[in-house]
DNA sequence: TTTCTTGTTGATCACACGATCAACAATGCT
DNA sequence: AGCATTGTTGATCGTGTGATCAACAAGAAA
């Protein structure tokens, strides 16, 4: 009886139609993951009928990575972004580990670890997890590129330290996920592992604003 | 025309026939995911009506968070009886690093991520995967805390250290998981992070028989 | 106003899932 | 041999999924 049932959706442009899917998309799946994208349940959110889901994707399969990519690059940009504000890359590579361990953005932490699994059964995700996980790399990469280049850090290969860098955080954020008690200081454990990886001074990673 | 369909399975005891059912489950887990076991699919390894499986379990959630332990828990097991065949606390994590790390037992792994997913949707399911992941921490504290008391290690806190290396392990498998390629040395380079996290000296947790 | 374009609907298809249960049949017991 | 126990079947229900498409209607163009 209330205002809630609205007859028939106000007809929009495709450009503008296709912008509400792919929001109601990322919502659903920061909430609920990426599971939760059915054509129903987006076309619920929007207020449209599920064939009209269908009609601005070529498949459910595409929905689900680009979503994944749309959701995933935001944050590599983001967090990219407050790094380019430190000065120098001891301090950028403390900041990284500080921001990506501080559990605000533990729904992003949830996709990650449901497309690593979808990925089995989709291929155009599968692919589209590499490529953000090689954005991730490229950043952890040039900070540990540009400690060497200052003195700061004393690595060989940086690529692999970086890749090194990003798989514990992944699997510390993925604990996280499951069990947030129990685990003191994930920073300053973390910062005291990485300093051993980039070969620096015991501490010298460690943030001096304390967690 | 072959003898490959069979009118009717042989009659066997409960035990028997729950045990083949625990069984094929942890096959198609192993080979497929969590997400392959359905009743169909289990019946259909063991050759039996699907009405079979669903009468030997209360629901397919108990099956599949049973099923899950059962894998994990053995692995957790093996592992820690390789560990307890070395002299000292050095070696004995040293071993779990590299052994955690050689790759072998990737489907374990991605049991494991799946589970993390499921566990979201699967209330028995969590409370499995607390339940396991605390005895993995378990292992590795009971390492830390030797190496401690031989003056090995010097770590305040072992048992956020044992959940610490405990998270990075699992991520860096994760990562394999997607991407095999492009990181050398994992070995190595976890090593020096531990090295960093337990205090210990540059290179004393470096495998000696190489990668 | 009339016509045309096109965004939108909603019913429908085939499929897969977990769960249920009356009917069946193999086995052991009397 | 006949009987009782019980392991097993397979059809069936309700639900949810992605996909498809003829029909509809809102808005622009004539």
């Amino acid at each position: 009886m209330s205002s809630t049932q609205q007859k028939r959706a106000v007809r929009k442009s495709p450009a503008e139609r296709a912008a509400e899917i792919t929001e109601a998309a990322r919502e659903i799946a920061l909430e609920a993951g990426l599971t939760a994208l059915t054509l129903r349940n987006i076309a619920a959110r929007v207020g449209v009928a599920s064939g009209l889901v269908a009609h601005y994707q070529p498949n459910m399969d595409a929905l689900v990575s680009s979503t994944f990519a749309n959701i995933v690059a935001a944050e590599t940009q983001e967090v990219a972004g407050l790094l380019s504000q430190r000065p120098g890359p001891s301090e950028r590579l403390s900041l990284l580990v500080e921001t990506l361990l501080d559990n605000s953005r533990l729904d992003v932490t949830a996709i990650w670890v449901e497309a690593w699994t979808l990925g089995r059964r989709n291929e155009t995700l599968a692919a589209s997890v590499r490529d953000q996980m090689d954005a991730w790399q490229n950043v952890f990469q040039g900070v540990v590129e540009e400690g060497n280049a200052t003195g700061a850090f004393n690595v060989t290969d940086a690529a692999a330290v970086a890749w090194q860098i990003l798989g514990m955080v992944d699997g510390l954020n993925a604990q996280a996920l499951v069990r947030w008690d129990g685990v003191n200081d994930r920073g300053t454990h973390l910062a005291h592992a990485v300093e051993g990886m980039v070969g620096a001074a015991r501490g010298s990673l460690v943030s001096k604003q304390g967690a």
